[in-house]
DNA sequence: CTGCATCCGAAATGATACTG
DNA sequence: CAGTATCATTTCGGATGCAG
């Protein structure tokens, strides 16, 4: 898509090829994920764990999502996983370099949502209402 | 929900209630949607822009997934919407100053994976080679 | 032009049972 | 303990038709 080349009143993000666009948006719909999200934090947070101490700190996982989120993780780098070969298995996960270098690239998206959570809220709230009275 | 308060050994993004953190947890699911995304570059690029212009500009998108997207958006808070009643219909929509921070949050992660693009990209040809290997 | 309602197939996810 | 496999269910998303 030749976009037409537009001219950016403050350019927030960089002029990229849309080809190179492209895979950027790929790479942020899979990392920014619900339960990617999640297990950076906790990785983040609380270093090298145990599958099963992963799960824990996740209150709402299950351990299909948890397997599966791990896998695409360690996949794209940013976990890496270290199996102990003794029974039962032990197996460690723990962020990589690059997976915690994205812990800090979200930490920015983590703080506005702190940050904006009321007014959210409340945004929410009054548009409900107006929505509610449109409907008697 | 009274969810057990929790001990956090380690707080590395800052240490909140459980209960707010899964309230900022819930924003950020909201937020970092596929589609949302990318709604929120495009009117981050261009401002002000009409519903058809949106769709031409993300070209993946449905009618419904635009409409669906953007009504979030405004319930956020994120965007505005500005109907002007006229016939045939025009609206507009544009970032509001929450969803114009909410970019440059997001600003972070983009150049992130602008960055690591190539390492994800590696990681994972290993990743998938081995796999082949395991499965001969 | 904008956008809501509905139907339908596809994909994501959860629950459960089983294995090394 | 750390998964895999399977099945049931929910959700997502696209297509279509209609309305203000």
């Amino acid at each position: 898509m030749p976009a037409a080349p537009q001219k950016r009143s403050s350019p927030s993000y960089e002029e990229l090829d849309p080809q190179i666009e492209a895979l950027v948006n790929e790479v942020i719909e899979r990392v920014a994920d619900k339960w990617t999200m999640l297990v950076l934090e906790v990785l983040d947070v609380q270093g090298k764990l145990r599958f099963t101490r992963i799960s824990e700190a996740i209150p709402g996982i299950s351990q299909k999502m948890l397997t599966q989120t791990l896998r695409q993780m360690e996949r794209d780098g940013l976990v890496k996983r270290t199996v102990y070969p003794v029974v039962p298995p032990h197996v460690e996960y723990e962020l990589t370099e690059i997976g915690r270098s994205l812990g800090e690239a979200f930490c920015g998206v983590w703080l506005w949502a702190e940050k904006n959570l009321k007014k959210i809220e409340k945004s929410r709230a009054k548009f409900d209402q107006r929505a509610a009275v449109r409907f008697g």
